[in-house]
DNA sequence: TAAACTGATACTATATTAGTATCAATTAAA
DNA sequence: TTTAATTGATACTAATATAGTATCAGTTTA
């Protein structure tokens, strides 16, 4: 059971580089290759953040991608139903030509229960808040910094 | 975003037919005839099952497969780990080079709080549970009873 | 001994996920 | 004004997961 698949895992690290970089344009090129993100895939990534306006960008030379909305106003949530899809409870358990009141599936209630516990939950992880805590575990621990570090700290 | 595929929930049907009958020996044939389920792959399941010690299984004319096991000791949780594998956090987001610390990844810290919710509460959800809610929900509104009803309710 | 069963396992089909490639259009800078 | 660095759009391939089918051997009861 996969919670969050590489599209949606790809498109988070683009954005906290864009977060962190709040305001000035970074090609997919550069986000590809810091941060180990294959670039083809990265450019349909970033592009339909675009169109869900996440981000905006920039064509030609010294173009790229860039955040203008607030990182908080980012959260995962948003991300797993761009590219995950709404979260699906599966069919009714009943025959569907018998059962039409679907309130009544036992399985469909728990499921439905549980998935607004999820979505609540990743609703409250933005951007914003991932971004932050990274700078915090940076500087908490800067002798075992990482690569990380010199992009989202310059 | 699938939560459950469809032998978690097939299997999940044919653990609620088993429970609804516990003691009794039930016929792969007649669980998937009941719940329209495809014969072949209900087997799989079965097996599947069988392997865990969710259930039993007796060969020959008569045959079939019986719950012993209490239905309130079979969670959601444990199907979903026997048919869809364990909850799988994505990778760290920084370079397993450099970053070997996993605990400071922001993001899986986040996921794995929130897979523990998930899992916490799937696993409120059993066999024994969902059978209960059913046969509320059949004595509720019997007008509107459904084909399990005669099943699960004879 | 025949029919109703499960055990085991191999196979096919479809869908989803992951990744690659290409070409046109745009823009800054040489 | 040409060139190189960029995005826009979209088509393609590969790998993996999910869903479903088929088959044959062995077991048991009538």
């Amino acid at each position: 059971m996969k919670v969050l698949t590489k599209n949606t895992d790809y498109a988070i690290r683009a954005l906290l580089a864009l977060a962190a970089k709040k305001g000035s344009y970074l090609s997919a090129k550069s986000i590809a290759t810091e941060h180990d993100i294959p670039y083809q895939f990265l450019r349909r990534l970033l592009q339909e953040m675009i169109r869900h306006n996440l981000i905006v960008s920039k064509e030609g030379v010294q173009g790229g991608f860039m955040m203008e909305k607030d990182p908080d106003a980012i959260s995962v949530t948003q991300l797993i139903e761009i590219f995950q899809g709404k979260v699906q409870v599966s069919e009714c358990m009943f025959r569907k030509q018998i059962c039409n009141n679907r309130a009544r599936c036992v399985l469909r209630h728990e499921i439905m229960r549980i998935e607004q516990v999820v979505q609540r939950e990743f609703e409250k992880v933005t951007i914003g808040k991932l971004l932050r805590d990274l700078q915090v575990a940076n500087k908490v621990e800067p002798q075992s910094a990482n690569i990380e570090q010199a992009v989202l700290n310059p």
